[in-house]
RNA sequence: CGGAGACUAGUUCACCGGUAGAACGCUCGCUUUGGGAGCGAGAAGCACGGGGUUCAAUUCCCCGGUCUCCGACCA
């Protein structure tokens, strides 16, 4: 991709008010626009970093066995009235009424996900079923902030699944804890399963995946041996309590919830009437469960955790392209440049090429840091001919390579 | 929804009771090219909306809107 055709482009300044980190970057760097409070686009640039937490999250889904769907937005009052969260849950709900119909904006899918399975099955050989879906969540937040950490409108990965019996949701429930657990290393998150309430989803306990991150909304108290966590709007012990497995005292953090996980057992099912002839015969009620992960929230937590004073340091497997490549112009290094986008390009890698005329270095520099690709390779007078200057985003070791050698370490 | 602050050029801001300035950005020309380049020329704003005070309001006052922060709230 050439830079120049990129839209839009990086901006200098932040918005006055703008506090959050997120926001800041990631608006200056053109990853995403406001359109009010709480509602982005996301720009191309945002879009790509998007596409690969959801090609992660993709593929940790499909290996716990679900299969990917795609479900409405709008919903009628109707299906809500089943399980009485059209009243229960009436301050996250944005609801409409056209020509006498009312209907809500889907703040989330276990309704529908239940009507789905109803319809479709209807023996034990029919269970169990794990769809997802990745698609827009609409809360009404009192208040939208924290720039894309709290958004009225955000992208969520939501996984149900639907089982014969307690057992079955609930080795399942481990499989996907675990996969969440990857799913966020894969990202470049080391997360903390917390226990915690389910607000209007459930009055049992849930658990959450929380990152450390100061900026965060979320408290916890934890071990640091990993053993223990809970959210501390539920926490019965306090911080400096040793914790049971020796691991020394317990510790109180500021984090980020950017997943959480429920069981809902049949207190759904019962409501929608979701049941299944079991082998004697007789009618049996399902036991749902339902897993979401907050991609946009994932979007702003990295870059609360990864950049410094100059941009966003994208960890490798998001980032929104594998290398910057800067042109410093001169009409007599213009072959060499274009001829190591293509060769960098047909090797597959993702390359954003600041081709721009009359910017001078160091606001290319400026931008290559502030958009936080990985790996920055500048091809100049001074490099040569056939090679490029490789640096990092996160070093400021610089190091002068032939082509392929730099390709080379691209690929391993 | 309560509290605080803000709203003036595309952006960040300044000024001011007598209808507006800078920087950056943008356009054109020349010159430049290793950390947000230089010179010259140019385009660009009825000052968030409405009301009031005043000879005169962008400026003072009131109402509304929007944004940010704090609080309450929260998968």
């Amino acid at each position: 991709m050439r830079y120049s055709k990129l839209f839009p482009k990086t901006i200098k300044e932040a918005p006055r008010d703008e506090v959050a980190i997120n926001a800041k970057y990631l608006l200056r760097g053109g990853f995403i626009d406001k359109l009010m409070a709480g509602s982005y686009t996301l720009l191309p640039l945002g879009k790509r970093v998007e596409q690969k937490i959801t090609q992660i999250i993709r593929e940790e889904m499909n290996k716990t066995g679900a299969q990917e769907i795609l479900m409405p937005l709008l919903h009628p009052k109707s299906i809500w009235n089943e399980t009485g969260r059209w009243d229960k849950a009436d301050e996250v709900m944005y609801k409409l009424k056209k020509d006498d119909k009312e209907f809500a904006l889907s703040f989330t899918h276990e309704e529908i996900f239940l009507d789905l399975i109803r319809k479709h099955t209807s023996t034990y050989r029919d269970f169990p079923v794990k769809a997802y879906h990745f698609s827009t969540k609409f809360r009404s937040e009192l208040r939208a902030k924290s720039g894309i950490l709290r958004g009225r409108e955000f992208l969520m990965k939501d996984l149900y699944s639907i089982h014969t019996s307690q057992e079955d949701l609930d080795k399942y429930y481990d499989e996907v804890r675990d996969a969440y657990l990857k799913t966020f290393e894969r990202v470049g998150l080391s997360a903390i399963v917390a226990e915690a309430a389910g607000g209007v989803f459930t009055d049992s306990t849930t658990h959450e995946f929380q990152v450390l991150c100061e900026t965060g909304e979320d408290e916890i108290i934890y071990c640091s041996g990993g053993d223990f966590a809970q959210n501390v709007e539920i926490a019965k012990v306090s911080e400096g309590k040793p914790c049971d497995l020796g691991h020394g005292p317990l510790k109180r953090a500021k984090v980020i919830e950017v997943g959480n996980i429920f069981r809902f057992g049949t207190s759904y099912s019962e409501k929608m009437d979701v049941s299944f002839t079991e082998r004697s015969g007789k009618k049996q009620f399902t036991y749902l469960g339902s897993y979401g992960i907050g991609v946009t929230r994932l979007i702003g937590t990295l870059v609360e955790l990864f950049h410094d004073d100059k941009g966003i340091i994208w960890p490798k497997e998001v980032a929104p392209f594998d290398v910057h490549l800067v042109h410093i112009e001169d009409k007599e290094t213009e072959p060499w440049v274009r001829d190591i986008y293509k060769r960098l390009a047909d090797s597959g890698i993702d390359v954003l090429w600041d081709d721009r005329e009359n910017v001078s270095a160091g606001e290319k520099f400026a931008d290559a840091d502030l958009i936080g690709i990985p790996v920055r390779l500048i091809v100049s007078k001074k490099t040569g001919e056939g090679r490029v200057e490789w640096k990092n985003r996160d070093s400021e070791k610089t190091e002068t390579l032939e082509v392929s050698e730099a390709l080379k370490k691209l690929k391993s």
